[in-house]
DNA sequence: TCCGAATGTCAGCGTTCGCTTACATTATCA
DNA sequence: TGATAATGTAAGCGAACGCTGACATTCGGA
């Protein structure tokens, strides 16, 4: 699933669970957090540590896959990406 | 590309961003964060916050992709999971 | 219905984040 | 070669993290 918001994430995360029939201590300790950070990323906490993130990812046999695919449609070929116009944009800034 | 360390990530927001022609401060200043922050991030920093990684990520078109997906090779119909054995592995603990 | 488990919420605390500023070190190019 | 940009390192600081522990609240089965 592709995950846009933190909130994504954190459904990922509890679907998952539940469907392994693990309750969130069992988990929390399973992954080494406690049971209080596990209910908060399942909340959808923003700013939670990327790494404890990735141990529960994995607990659960989630893999993080990070697709360097610009919003093109589909026949993109390789690294054909609109330079210019991306580092336009960045000089710009984003109003 | 499936990133499994931090410092998997950080380097393909590294190769990305110089395949952009964007230099840090650049970035950072599009994404909103420090240089400083971002040095630490593409040198695999583990404990950044999954937020800003985010932003990052969106800023290089880059989309994260969690995939549920236990380890087997690819007929996995839907709900097909060892629930047992997951849950077996989950009361011993891992040693 | 009642009882226990699972989940959510609160407060306090030490640690670490991410930021700023300034200064090295290392490319990169005229 | 020298100069300028790009990158790496360091110290100090406020803010937020994640943890512990205790206490509500909700859920599920006997």
């Amino acid at each position: 699933m592709l995950t846009r918001t933190a909130a994504d994430l954190g459904a990922v995360i509890r679907d998952r669970r539940k469907r392994l029939k693990l309750d969130q201590s069992t988990l929390a300790k399973k992954v080494g957090v406690s049971r209080q950070w596990l209910i908060e990323v399942e909340h959808g906490h923003p700013r939670a540590e990327l790494g404890l993130i990735r141990r529960v990812l994995d607990a659960l046999g989630i893999k993080l896959d990070a697709d360097s695919n610009p919003s093109a449609g589909r026949g993109v070929p390789k690294t054909a990406v609109d330079l210019d116009a991306i580092v336009a944009k960045a000089k710009k800034g984003k109003p």
